[in-house]
DNA sequence: AAAGGCACCAACCGCACGTGC
DNA sequence: TGCACGTGCGGTTGGTGCCTT
């Protein structure tokens, strides 16, 4: 037996919504908030399925909603994120305040792809074009993604969790070319066939690391969203996929806690984490039950946005 | 002024995933 | 364990307005 279709079809309005069932939408979430999207049209009285109600909500009513032009800062910043993470437009709009994934996919449809091209590097590669078709070619981008996988070789499920990446040689390399661009899985196996020989792997250790200072995170624990965060918690990768957690402090509505970098890259479990150092020591938090982190684990260290359960 | 092409973007669709029973 | 359901995501479509010829 199939699925259920999410409304009636034939009782639905389709197309452009009216100043009128927007104001409907309006109303109704202003009184009983997000959530239960299936049962929500008929509730609000709109002849509209519980899925375009959520659309028109987030895509367009949501009240912290930014309008107008994206600026240059933000274009950039869609680029690198779009270097690390691929077309996750969601994740990209967790980043960017006010902006939807569908705005972004879309700005990034009709404005960047363009940019890139006129700039000459290939907006899914961001390699130069003219080295789509060379393996070997050096990235173009400033920081290329890793891609977290699982021991097995799968990758995980939860993109949230799949964010790493990489940037090495800046030190000694004055034209901003990333070097290295291994799976984190091939890092914990230099006997692999991932191809880094043992001192790769232990430069790669001593000098991976990468801050990516961004934007106020909008992916907030909220009433609405509360479920997504308890289960990021509980999808916690395993212990033997070697994670520390930082959780920011205090999160409560009142007290938001504010995440400033994505500090990825390869340190030794007792490094300290140089996101403190930015933030303030008072902000960060370690979990009180870490996953357990071998002798010669490559850590990965990763930033959380607030969680208040 | 009309027609055609193009760009933009809101909205739709199908699918994947997590949860509860 | 399997199923139904709710939700979210990414790809695609279709309507609209602007520009060019």
């Amino acid at each position: 037996m199939g699925r259920s279709p999410c409304c009636e079809k034939e009782h639905t309005n389709k197309g452009a919504w009216t100043k009128e069932e927007d104001q409907r939408l309006i109303n109704y979430i202003k009184l009983h908030g997000e959530g239960c999207w299936r049962s929500l049209p008929k509730a609000a009285g709109l002849l509209r399925c519980g899925k375009s109600c959520r659309l028109r909500w987030i895509n367009y009513l949501r009240p912290d909603l930014k309008r107008g032009n994206f600026t240059e800062e933000e274009d950039e910043l869609i680029i690198n994120l779009h270097s690390l993470l691929g077309n996750k437009w969601s994740l990209i709009a967790a980043r960017l305040p006010g902006r939807t994934d569908n705005e972004i996919k879309n700005y990034w449809n009709t404005h960047i792809k363009r940019k890139l091209y006129s700039r000459g590097i290939d907006p899914q590669t961001h390699r130069p074009l003219n080295a789509a078709v060379n393996p070997t070619a050096t990235p173009a981008a400033d920081t290329v993604a890793v891609i977290r996988s699982n021991s097995d070789g799968s990758d995980d499920n939860n993109s949230k969790f799949q964010l790493a990446t990489t940037e090495l040689g800046s030190a000694n390399n004055n034209n901003n070319a990333t070097k290295i661009v291994k799976t984190e899985s091939a890092c914990e196996d230099s006997n692999s066939s991932s191809g880094l020989t043992t001192e790769e792997a232990a430069c790669a250790r001593a000098q991976l690391n990468l801050e990516l200072t961004i934007g106020l995170p909008s992916d907030q624990p909220s009433p609405g969203n509360r479920d997504k965060f308890k289960r990021q918690a509980r999808d916690q990768p395993r212990p033997d996929q070697q994670v520390l957690y930082h959780w920011y402090g205090n999160f409560s509505s009142s007290s938001q806690g504010v995440c400033l970098c994505y500090g990825l890259g390869f340190q030794t479990k007792d490094q300290a984490c140089s996101c403190k150092l930015a933030m303030g020591a008072s902000a960060v938090t370690t979990t009180a039950n870490p996953p357990a982190v071998t002798e010669n684990a490559t850590d990965m260290y990763r930033f959380y946005t607030p969680m208040n359960i």
